[in-house]
DNA sequence: TTAGGTGCAAAGGCTTTGCACCCAA
DNA sequence: TTGGGTGCAAAGCCTTTGCACCTAA
């Protein structure tokens, strides 16, 4: 995707900078995570002030969007520069997977249309129990 | 769900204060709201430190939740104290409208059990356009 | 009565802004 | 060459914290 991000950047006339480059390749690599998180992680493209105007302008040009998982805002990139999904996270854990469904997106695309409504993008986040987890628990009342 | 919400403390040993009712009452008519706003609308009912205060209580007991609508993080009342529902927004004027939608909760729990995924919570936001701005948005290319 | 709640003021931390210098186009 | 981008430092703003006083239970 990152031809993609680079024809946007040219699109838009925003130049291709090296802070720009990498800070999109650790959004691609990293995927879902936390603002301040982000910037410690990334001291070494730039200041962070500068850090701070590269998500400024992604958010405006749509590459990135915020998230809440588990009660916490994080960014991660726009469907557009990543594969649409959905995640699961463990509220035991703590462990994010990503999903794609299909059935849900068509049916998502219906229930707006019954509320006259045109859809566009949506996003999906579901909190439960991983399988191990699931066991961990299990396994405790047991000897409870 | 003001009873509901008065058990709630009352069995947290939380104390059932003009305040914490005020905010509840707010929420409860209000729907999702920025923090900012929150503390600017009830400026009445006390202290800035003390609302922020019981937001944070809120939210240990999972009275509140946060949630992102159209970019912005905004809280509202849980599913416990609110009908659990899910948001429709319109990117063009912004109204945002509430819905249900049971097929689509039984294909969440389906689809996190497919990932052996125990479902336990989950929030969907859906943008898109209302039927007012749709028919606005063809006039306008109708004109252009 | 008294543990918990609130008000006030100050501190803290994340984010933005102003301005001079630098570099991608 | 030059308009946009960056670094640095300071300001801003939202949120939290410390402490004395107050109030729900």
């Amino acid at each position: 995707m990152t031809d993609k991000f680079i024809a946007t950047l040219r699109t838009n006339h925003d130049s291709l900078t090296p802070l720009r480059l990498g800070l999109f390749a650790y959004l691609d690599k990293r995927g879902p995570v936390a603002t301040t998180q982000l910037v410690a992680d990334n001291t070494q493209l730039g200041d962070r002030a500068s850090l701070y105007r590269a998500l400024t302008l992604f958010r405006q040009r749509n590459i990135i969007e915020d998230v809440v998982i588990a009660g916490q805002r994080l960014i991660e990139l726009t469907d557009q520069f990543d594969r649409h999904h959905h995640h699961l996270t463990c509220t035991r854990c703590g462990r994010t997977i990503t999903i794609t469904a299909p059935r849900i997106e068509r049916l998502i695309v219906e229930l707006a249309a019954t509320h006259h409504f045109k859809a566009q993008h949506h996003s999906i986040e579901i909190a439960g129990l991983c399988d191990r987890c699931q066991a961990a628990v299990n396994t405790k009342r047991h000897h409870s």
